[in-house]
DNA sequence: ACTGAAAATTCTCTGGC
DNA sequence: GCCAGAGAATTTTCAGT
């Protein structure tokens, strides 16, 4: 994978974007002493290239009495290519499964799962998740307390 | 926890936000058919009263070789309330630490860890996680595939 | 690649319904 | 709570280096 298409200033506009989208052209050519249009022009690119896929607002999620997180792990019976693909393709579009990824170790895949009560959480492991094909064991935890949540990356720079 | 200061209109907000950060209130104010500057006095609200809390560029981590990310579980061997909060403490000071859940279940904290490489990996797990004082066992998987990322939370429309 | 300036658009505030 | 309008600020385009 090239990356040597990003020079610092590139870089540097990730980092500071995925620490606040709302930052203006402005606000960004301040910090990075450039003109804002140089802002645009970069950022703009930025998006073309695949860089930023988009942008999204953070809310309180302790202000929400429906909002339940559990995380799951998933392992399948099958573990050929097509039973993961087939499982991940379905498992996907269950909207209560914010979260899927195909990991190593004794799982095959860990969900991070939003419930709104217990009845929601039994209905979408029973009804829904347990009955798609070649689904062995589960394994769940529920989060009780959210210590740290940083969605920025930390970025590398380019020597 | 009360929610009812919310009405139909700021959950449409927050769904769409949630979804999109850079909608101007001019996009808002169409899709909820109101005036923009309606939009702009309620996103105001909903910033002051914490139900937004910030908002993020998303970038595409596939396109950064140093990005891998790694499920930690830890189990501590103190389980008193305070052997777990001088653990989440000291774990969400680690910059690779990127979430840390206090998780129901056999382990205590469910951790998302960033590394560039497998030496950073063992680094943070022998010189760092595993010097924190009552941690017992760990268990870890990495991300192989990242199927779904959704990070808008469902909110349920108010009767 | 960057700059500066101009045009289009949005933000922010005020007054009134 | 909502809207319209207006001035300020920002975005976006573009010619020039």
């Amino acid at each position: 994978m090239n990356t040597t298409i990003l020079d610092q200033t590139d870089l540097d506009i990730l980092r500071l974007l995925q620490k606040d989208a709302r930052l203006t052209n402005k606000e960004l050519a301040l910090k990075l002493h450039k003109g804002s249009s140089t802002m645009f022009e970069r950022v703009s690119r930025l998006k073309d290239l695949g860089y930023i896929t988009g942008s999204v607002t953070l809310i309180d999620r302790n202000k929400f009495d429906e909002l339940w997180i559990s995380f799951t792990q998933v392992q399948l019976n099958d573990h050929s290519g097509e039973a993961l693909i087939a499982f991940q393709n379905e498992v996907i579009r269950f909207p209560e499964v914010l979260e899927c990824y195909h990991t190593t170790g004794a799982f095959d895949f860990l969900l991070k799962i939003v419930v709104s009560d217990m009845a929601g959480y039994n209905k979408l492991i029973v009804e829904k998740l347990a009955k798609l094909k070649n689904v062995g064991s589960l394994q769940s935890c529920f989060v009780v307390n959210e210590a740290k949540r940083e969605l920025a990356y930390p970025l590398k720079d380019r020597i």
